[in-house]
DNA sequence: CTCTGTTATGTTACATCACAACATAATCAA
DNA sequence: TTGATTATGTTGTGATGTAACATAACAGAG
């Protein structure tokens, strides 16, 4: 059983677990996801499906999908490259903390990473201090990647 | 001399110095957003100068806008929004820190400001770790604000 | 002042993005 | 089997962002 095969199946699981189904269309989506080594957009996932699958998957079939998917927490949604990933930790069972991300402007590439409890926590104080509360933890920063830099 | 004014003088001679020129649409533009108490999208800013100035802006006109006063510093563009906002430090003659921002989610009210050195310094030792590298220190932060996390 | 290169703006056209609204199909539960 | 719920298909549209080319305004050299 391949390593996708089994993400797959788990998180099959998962969803029969929250009363959802992973049905064929969305295990699809999420596979391309999962095997993409980038952030993907919408219409990039359209065409990766279609390609991939001989299939005819709509744009507005795959935002249904994706919502879905983000709702389920098997995939994230980057608001700053409006683009999505496949959760980096599908196959954790324990609770996640909300993640942080790192996306290379050049390449797209991102890393689903936690910034210390600390750090985070003079941000939130800092946001507060500003009258501002944060809405959410998933903080996402525009970087380089490690070969993006060196060219 | 209204501080409006003020603002767009001083931004002209800015300007001036680096050798661009602050254009009446370029500052009819500026002004909107200076107005404005909250971050505006490039398309609102075209019914804002048209409504005010009964003028005839078309979008492209207003991107190309958008792009100069962003390198001349003069605005600020929220990635996280796909919206514009003044800088709030047009008038001071220092050299800034790269700000950050709150952005309210709801109201889209912006609160430019400084995460401290010393947060900033450990994001950027975590972001490292990773093997990634900031690309710009104008971190963006979806939040609510006062008003709105009251409602 | 005129010529010329540069910068700013006008205009048209198009590609992409995101989703609303309604129709049909598949699935589940009783 | 039937009715309710969920998933997908289909159509259309508003918003976003920009390319490509045309014209206009401006600044400096002669």
């Amino acid at each position: 059983m391949s390593k996708l095969q089994r993400i797959l199946s788990h998180a099959e699981q998962q969803c029969q677990i929250n009363g959802s189904r992973l049905t064929d269309k969305r295990k699809k989506v999420l596979s391309g996801l999962l095997q993409s080594d980038r952030a993907l957009s919408a219409y990039e996932l359209v065409d990766y499906c279609n390609e991939t699958y001989d299939e005819n998957f709509a744009a507005m079939s795959v935002y249904r999908i994706l919502e879905f998917l983000e709702q389920e927490q098997l995939v994230h949604k980057l608001n700053l490259a409006n683009r999505y990933v496949a959760c980096g930790h599908i196959t954790c069972d324990h609770q996640h903390e909300v993640p942080q991300f790192l996306i290379c402007t050049d390449c797209q590439s991102v890393k689903e990473f936690s910034i210390s409890r600390s750090t985070l926590g003079s941000i939130k104080r800092q946001v507060e201090q500003a009258n501002f509360h944060l809405v959410s933890e998933q903080i996402e920063l525009n970087c380089l990647c490690k070969s993006c830099a060196a060219a």
